[in-house]
DNA sequence: AGCCTTGCCGCAAACTTTTGCAAGCTAAGC
DNA sequence: GCTTAGCTTGCAAAAGTTTGCGGCAAGGCT
């Protein structure tokens, strides 16, 4: 393949110097730049990045490492990032968690650590002591989104606080048959998303002086199908059903508003329903929920992340702020 | 940090057993292996990847371009390809088309022939000469999915007779007042897609000798609320109202049936819906579709990119089955 | 005219691994 | 005991780029 030494020869000058002007870097006179311009257009030079790399112990490329893809939340937030990421000149390669613990061990005890990547950006992913231990000795840093990673930076909302608000909205409609559709506990989320916007929930009860009925609290996993089920059971039970729902997901909400209307309910007027994401449906669905702006929180992850690496050296990173608290919006629309 | 040498000379032998212990080679003894593996593990060593790439010309790094992330085919067959590849011992980067021309250039001539992936995926792109030439003259093989790529290997499925399909199962059940909501013609798909499907209902209904009626034909984006407003449309014209309708996507034909619902039509006792590609929520809506199995398809794309890259010369790439029809699968439900 | 400064450029080392080749060792066969 | 075959091992070159350092040229100043 052509390298850069057929680019140096073509151009009349040397390797070092085509390494300097094709970079913009300072000390070429504009001649030089130039005939190396077309040197390499007419050669179609492209440089190894492996060699670069190797040279430089850069490798312009960040792992990112998450659960899932085929879900709102997470699709969303990676295509955020891969457009971040390539505006600012590096490259993205994805690590998905869902081939089990084996997997898992072999993307953090090898694949991140063989400089393959300058950093690391976790998406609803909770490193154990030891995963992160390694990455620090690699001096990779890491930033989190999606839960708070102990020890590292990590852009996050606080689910109890979003819980409680999207409660308390409720509430100051002047609900006080209050539900709840949250997910299973067991779920294998790492930072227990599901029991912490419950807790929101319970507090806001708790502060209004409302007992919650356990009747009303339902749990499934985060999708429609699995809200519409017990949705429907959620109101079917007429003598004593709420007049309000809290969903812990948008997409729960859309499954509770579907049962709500096979079973002839009107929302808002007999039934309200809040959520929590504003997914992109959620509007179709006149969905009253919290905003919580995946994109923007995989930008300002990016962000971070690229601030620690420009740092030269590797003691000032930890001056860079631990926990930014992800600012929650409501968005209020039909459904209340 | 800690490189081959340390471990060598931890292990008491030289960097080229080391080398080839830890890549499981041959001519290695058992008790070398043993030492170099403790001593490996002791000092927490993995191989430099661009170290390695740059001596053997390998980067086991696929690169992956599509136009979208957050959207069900897309993502569905990013997490299969991803699993795939890291069971094949394979990293994925990924690249987004999403920002627009000056990037998709960026992409194609700079960092897709950087040495730092061995071959490509196109994921419902469709290079251009140009950009295919470029691959080829860096030997970067390309498969793509979702749309035949000429001159190259893909893994696609029939559109047209997808579109024929659906509508002859309408026709079967003895529908004549058959609708198309169907993707916008202008729509920046590369492979036209929405008008391919459209042909294929086009041509059913004439083979069947019936006219199509230009007001049961309905554009739209692929999106539930898109097809929801022209659904709606659709439907409402009581004195001369479709009796069945295909859609082009599955999310088209969950719009169409909350539209449906919404009217106080029955499914599928006043309307009959179809759509394409057995979508996660298919099931939930009891739509009749066609499945297309992206996971299965992004699956096969891996293997025959596999199976290119693992022969020793390149001529023999072309010896390579050019093109997979991909089969597609009736799922029938409640919607008909 | 000579000296100094400034700016440009090239040399060569460095980055870390893989691998062809040759050499060394062991064991078996005569 | 010697030869030979065959396995194991080490040496050193090679992969392609970046960059510190020193050299050189040109231009300005005295």
């Amino acid at each position: 393949m052509v390298g850069i030494e057929e680019v140096a020869a073509l151009a009349g000058v040397s390797t070092a110097t085509v390494s300097r002007a094709l970079r913009g870097k300072d000390h070429v006179s504009a001649k030089a730049q130039a005939k190396v311009e077309d040197a390499a257009r007419e050669l179609g030079y492209v440089a190894s990045s492996s060699a670069a790399t190797l040279a430089t112990g850069r490798t312009q490329n960040i792992g990112v490492v998450l659960p899932y893809i085929d879900r709102w939340f997470f699709s969303v937030i990676l295509e955020a990032i891969e457009t971040e990421l390539i505006d600012h000149g590096y490259d993205l390669t994805l690590y998905n968690l869902s081939g089990g613990e084996k997997q898992r061990k072999k993307i953090f005890d090898e694949l991140l650590l063989r400089k393959r990547v300058d950093g690391v950006l976790a998406i609803a992913v909770n490193p154990t002591e030891s995963e992160l231990a390694n990455l620090n000795r690699m001096h990779k840093p890491i930033v989190g989104i999606g839960g708070p990673i102990k020890g590292a930076r990590s852009i996050t909302m606080d689910d109890v606080a979003a819980g409680k608000l999207a409660t308390e909205h409720l509430l100051s409609l002047g609900h006080t048959r209050i539900g709840m559709i949250r997910g299973l506990p067991n779920a294998d989320e790492e930072f227990g998303q599901p029991s912490l916007r419950y807790y929101g929930y319970a507090e806001a009860m708790k502060k209004a002086g409302l007992k919650i009925n356990e009747n009303w609290v339902a749990e499934c996993d985060f999708t429609i199908p699995g809200a519409y089920v017990v949705a429907k059971q959620l109101f079917t039970d007429v003598r004593d059903a709420p007049s309000a729902v809290f969903c812990a997901s948008d997409e729960m909400a859309f499954g509770a508003i579907m049962a709500a209307k096979d079973l002839g309910l009107e929302v808002p007027k007999d039934l309200s329903v809040v959520g929590i994401d504003d997914h992109s449906l959620s509007d179709f669905f006149g969905l009253s929920t919290i905003a919580q702006k995946p994109a923007d929180q995989g930008r300002a992850a990016v962000n971070t992340l690229l601030d620690i690496l420009s740092m030269p050296n590797p003691e000032d990173h930890d001056n860079v702020e631990v926990k930014k608290e992800w600012p929650v919006k409501w968005v209020v629309r039909a459904s209340t």
